[in-house]
DNA sequence: GCATTGATGTGATATAGGTCACAAATTTTC
DNA sequence: GAAAATTTGTGACCTATATCACATCAATGC
């Protein structure tokens, strides 16, 4: 399991032995079951979870009492409530296990001894935040310019792999149409 | 005008006179018309811009031939196509000045080479890229799960700055409304 | 292995917001 | 400062998608 993480870092920058040891020091193993909560809205957001394991999702419940789902983590992803673990908020969102999951974790603060530690780890932070980035930007654009349709299309596109994993209702709030809309597209 | 980007900078590190010189020497001074075009769809995406004066935007054209508006920046803004920038790919953006405009750009490399130098400017770019994220995913949970009038009435709060310096018709096209439905909000 | 819970499909109907068309007001440009 | 360009408002109409209501089917828990 530990190379998995140890291959995602090394897709960025490259690690000896040592340095890896170091690296996984600062994480530790969490191991959820399938509908546990991992963050919750309104409580504190200690970690960023490495996914190592199963399947996961963040989503938003508005004031009206439906969910929309921001994000989805599978094995290889990160995750948490940003807004919450790093501005040290109570979480906005809540994150659940849609698969029994395993994950690293680590604190805030131990993700910045660990850059204090080992240059290179900010710069590999930087380079996923910025990736992250890139991708938000165009899910907003694909928000913003394409119908349910393409936006269905993309999302078969993009991640191929969580469409067998993921009920197309899960689909359809990630997406933001109804599960309605999504079940008469998918024919 | 340098004062703005040091500013910018010291708001999350400080910086002695000689390492700001340090830093500004890795910028160029650009200044723009009105209307003039800093980054163009299909064509490389050679800077980031911190804008020091002005204001732009970047847009999205899609296959219809409609624009769709990512971001606007004035002064204490960044501002790029980040996915030309950080990938070396061609823009899929393009970015135009709404007032004649001053920036302070740098270009990869440079900032690359900044960070080397002075490790505290890697961590000033990750806490930047960090809260944009924090922004974009706000944005993104804003169009799932709230109607024009809310975005808008959203938007009013969030850069209040803004409001007088934009016309309504480009407001809508960021909050993803066409220009009618928002006349018919603002009343 | 049955019973509960969740997922999916589909009809009928409602509605927010889009599109088109025009006029008036405002801003920009030379 | 007149002409051109841009912005804004508003009516009429259209459409993509939401919502509600069932029925069926599949998965999961004990």
């Amino acid at each position: 399991m530990e190379e998995i993480l140890r291959r995602q870092i090394e897709k960025i920058v490259p690690l000896t032995d040592d340095e890896f040891q170091l690296v996984l020091s600062h994480f530790s193993v969490g191991k959820y079951k399938k509908h546990q909560y991992i963050v919750q809205q309104e409580n504190p957001v200690p970690y960023v979870h490495f996914v190592v394991k199963g399947l996961l999702k963040s989503f938003y419940i508005d004031k009206s009492g439906k969910s929309h789902i921001l994000q989805f983590a599978m094995e290889d992803w990160w995750i948490t409530d940003n807004q919450g673990f790093y501005n040290n908020q109570n979480a906005t969102l809540n994150i659940d296990c849609l698969e029994d999951a395993q994950t690293y974790y680590i604190t805030l603060d131990n993700r910045e001894k660990l850059c204090a530690e080992l240059q290179k780890m900010e710069f590999f932070f930087l380079q996923k935040m910025t990736a992250g980035n890139i991708a938000l930007q165009n899910r907003i654009l694909s928000l913003m310019s394409k119908n349910s349709e393409e936006r269905y299309t993309q999302f078969i596109q993009l991640y191929p792999d969580l469409i067998h994993r993921i009920p197309k209702t899960l689909i359809a709030s990630y997406l933001g149409i109804s599960r309605e809309t999504l079940s008469r597209l998918s024919h």
